[in-house]
DNA sequence: CGTCATGATTTTATAGATAATTCGATGGGA
DNA sequence: TCCCATCGAATTATCTATAAAATCATGACG
């Protein structure tokens, strides 16, 4: 998680950027002056630019061709379009992952729910919510998959940990628990189906999402 | 298509490297040297390094850190993967457009179509079959969606060059019609179901397409 | 035969120089 | 007097060249 030691001063840098920019300590549309990156890290601007590459592949940053990069602004659209692409995505690697699924696996899925109910903060909250997606995931064994809803979860915690999130405590906590005991019982289109509406919710305005819980599952 | 002139360096290297991957000049596995690949371009070794994170970002390479990137190497698994990962991203992309679908599109669509029956080598006829999807795509209006959708058709595509492809010409033609017979008959869903098989079963090996094409849909 | 050290190759990082774009200022015109 | 255009300076990205760190291989010694 924090800057480990054998990795490439690029790949440091590019981590802690990255956690600036989704905690929102570096405000949309900003320009990152490499320079001036470069100097607080005590680093040359050649590591700084590979950082650049990296958050701009994992889309935190956008890149002008001689005019410097920016951070990526998110708008409502793109928010949508995150939460869209995670629950087509999600879908697909859950219903690879479930025949492979043991009740090991479930019962740490469960812990982790449990450890996002007793969460007081948002930061706890989100990294029990990933946890939780990651051990039911991950067993579709299909890497390239895994890391591009990695890249998806980490945009979806960007805007998690913007303010304009909804309640997300209560839901989630239900929707967890309904994948879970559908997977339990050998259900897994209700399990995705689940999901899908799950990741969909998510990232949704308040006044939209009590409106789409009363359509739910049109 | 070719080498933008006012592309940075970097950019331009990056795609020629991508272009001779994918059309397997060089094999899976091999080592790309940063100080030769400069050499041949009359360039130093910091655009290049540039260059191979942008390949990185794509899947075309893999860099293990001090220890240089190697061309990644894609088993059946990984063609796989990238080919439900198509059709999910794909079906999502489709159903967002549909609306927005209009009789001019349809028409530019099926002359990408037509435009594939003469297609007398495999070049052209990924051309034409990339131009076909992009088009009817495209008016979903997410770039963060399409952009994964175009990485993952440069994958595709460097199975499709490397020789283990199936016959690909009738069945993708017949497919690509019905598709456009689907959507002009205001059948969105139709066209979804039909585009998800007709990616899944592009990149099956040749004995797996017959057996898939008995079973259609199992 | 195994292990350690040394050398060569390769990646990674730093510093300096070059080119391009943007912002600001100044001058001309309405 | 105000607005627009053009010119110039400064900021910024990009590239080249050079040095340092690390890995792999080879060979010698125990």
């Amino acid at each position: 998680m924090t800057t480990a030691k054998d990795d490439t001063l690029a790949v440091r840098i590019s981590k802690v950027l990255a956690e600036r920019i989704i905690a929102g300590a570096i405000a949309p549309g900003v320009r990152l002056g490499q320079d001036h990156i470069a100097e607080e890290f005590g680093a040359s601007h050649v590591p700084v630019r590979e950082a650049f590459r990296r958050l701009e592949a994992q889309g935190l940053v956008v890149s002008e061709p001689r005019r410097g990069v920016r951070v990526a602004g998110f708008t409502v659209e793109e928010v949508r379009e995150v939460a869209e692409m995670r629950a087509a995505l999600e879908v697909l690697a859950l219903r690879q992952a479930a025949p492979h699924l043991t009740k090991a696996l479930l019962d740490q899925a469960e812990e982790a729910t449990r450890a996002g109910d007793k969460a007081t903060d948002v930061q706890a909250w989100e990294l029990a919510n990933r946890h939780f997606h990651r051990l039911i995931l991950t067993p579709c064994a299909m890497p390239r998959l895994l890391r591009a809803i990695d890249d998806l979860h980490t945009a979806s915690a960007r805007f998690l940990f913007s303010g304009w999130r909804a309640e997300w405590e209560a839901p989630t906590d239900r929707d967890h628990r309904a994948i879970l005991n559908a997977l339990r019982a050998g259900q897994v289109e209700t399990a995705a189906q689940v999901l899908a509406r799950h990741v969909q919710t998510i990232g949704q305005k308040p006044w939209q999402t009590s409106r789409l819980k009363a359509t739910t599952r049109g």
